[in-house]
DNA sequence: AATGAATGAGCCTTCATTCAT
DNA sequence: TATGAATGAAGGCTCATTCAT
């Protein structure tokens, strides 16, 4: 099974994700995925048996290609912290503005669709995430004498509610670059200083 | 129809509210309010036709009994500021941790519905209406002395987006009270010296 | 009851004569009646029990004040035949037409409703009374000489047949006042000699 | 799809025209269909979506069936026009007394219904076509001196709304076979000298 | 592995009809 | 008489899911 089907799977999840993106995630049916991806009806349930598995999958492949953090960890060992720090200020931007994360909508409605089920863990790991990196910086940092923050731990999570906040508003009722851009900036300044 | 028929409305939000508060918004059917209101199919039609038109009148009728903006604009004229913002801080915690608002999940997956469906200016108008009292008491604050504050405007936009992130990771992965008390405080002292 | 439900009973089918001439019969409901009528739903079971008993009532009306048979046999004591003739193909021409009667669509689908359900006696009724003034009009002519026809009964029969063809198309794909005249005479000419 | 599926369409349409011929058009639900079929609900929704759509391959499909016209062409080269009259003739008395046509009433029906909606072409086009037959075959038969008309196309028309009226007549309340006969002979001997 | 026809449950919506007032 | 809220049956439609091939 393992590598023919792997190869079917990877072929779903392409077409999956294209319609994943453009409905969100609950008014997605399993015809949608069958037309998308023009494979039978029959065809489709021997890979996959529901929307929510295929979208779990559908994710994990974009959270890979979205290589951010393992590359980050690559960048970490080596790069300034300032450096680093404008790195993932970016990359938050590209994901904010659903650049990077057209499923970003899908990914919500699934995320509160599992809070109604009573599983949240996969939501809550991304976010934690995210957190533990900008902190990693912000303390690299503060070693280096680049930036001067008093709690980097609280730092880093406000600022990733700031973040978290700003990809809500701009999934449900956009934002600007230039107002992303201005927002971003004025946080950073706020949470640390930058020698 | 109006007094009658109104009480009967009433009737129907309060139980529709309940079902909305635990299962969100798109997986509630016609005839899970039916249900819940133990009325006939078609009784339920002579008084809404669509669960969205149920749900705009829950969300109505929680944000009028969430008195907040309306409160706020009677204590605005006279109280002071500090109080304002603790005040409003409250509210927003209560809000965070869904106290008052059980229905967030809900809120948010219709905002993410609309957006699909193109309108997004009812989340977009809620989330204006809170940054404009947000600013309107830091400013009064700034002007008594009371805080200080370089940029009232930007500093409101981003305690909202940040309160907004915790709102929905409250929402999605769930935030304990003592881990917003803290969040809240940090954000306040970042974001204006409070004499 | 007689007196005050009788004028009711003749407002109502003022106002559902308008419906079924607009929608046919078998599409027109109670709630479109009540609406028509402005009246409640209960207080229009206390006349009526179906749509079918006021169409019922609304031909009756409508086949009194179309007077023409009433008329005729008024005149066809006094009058030449040939005027009678002339009559009568203006009042056909005019029902043809729709002048007259704009309820013929909802009538031919009644009686094909009716003959589903195997009653037909109403409609034949109708055709047969024409039929029969047709031919002692014809009858009346030959013996003043006016006309010469060998087969009266066969000719009123034959002519009857071609007009209520009209009617049809005219009721189902329309025809034009030309061809309705162009075609009576045509139709008068080859059943009789007119003098 | 094709073969298997149209097998399938056959047999829908072979069920689907005993339910109208029963029922007439209006009267007839996706529900009468899917039991006289004995498939399931959404089986029958795999081949039609409407009751309409049905309706039209049913009537299509008797046209077909009732091979007149089609045949006509064949004949039309080579035979004597008085053989053509008769064949003609003796096609529209089984029209008329519904031997060949059991759905006379439903199409009727559809024809008010099309009509109501502003649509009648379809109506429209198959009086036209049997006009325009008769009219070939009288045409035909005066150049061979086998008729005598003056006016082919106004003979052909009258002849046609006079068999019309007489279809609808005996859809709606019935008509003798003896009673068909005598009034089609005397009709044609009105509008032609056959020599 | 793959197909796609078939099923049947489930939701939506509209009406005729009743009944307490 | 008259009202109109309420009921529930009936029909429409869509999907997830299965299964013979």
């Amino acid at each position: 099974m393992s590598e023919k089907s792997d190869s079917k799977k990877q072929y779903i999840i392409e077409k999956a994700t294209a319609v994943f993106s453009a409905k969100g995630f609950k008014s997605v049916t399993m015809k949608d995925i069958v037309e998308a991806c023009d494979i039978s009806r029959g065809g489709l349930y021997l890979y996959y048996s529901s929307t929510e598995e295929i979208f779990r999958d559908v994710c994990e492949k974009a959270d890979n290609s979205e290589e951010s953090e393992k590359e980050l960890s690559q960048m970490v060992e080596s790069a300034k912290a300032s450096d680093l720090l404008l790195w993932f200020i970016k990359e938050q931007k590209k994901a904010i503005l659903s650049k990077t994360d057209p499923l970003i909508a899908a990914r919500y409605e699934y995320a509160f669709y599992k809070k109604q089920g009573g599983d949240s863990s996969e939501a809550k790991a991304g976010f934690d995430t995210a957190v533990k990196v900008l902190k990693s910086i912000i303390i690299r940092g503060c070693e280096s004498g680049e930036f001067e923050c008093e709690d980097p731990s609280h730092a880093a999570a406000s600022m990733m509610y700031a973040i978290e906040g700003m990809k809500v508003c701009s999934a449900t009722f956009g934002m600007t670059e230039k107002k992303v851009d201005s927002e971003l900036l004025f946080i950073v300044q706020r949470f640390m200083e930058v020698e």
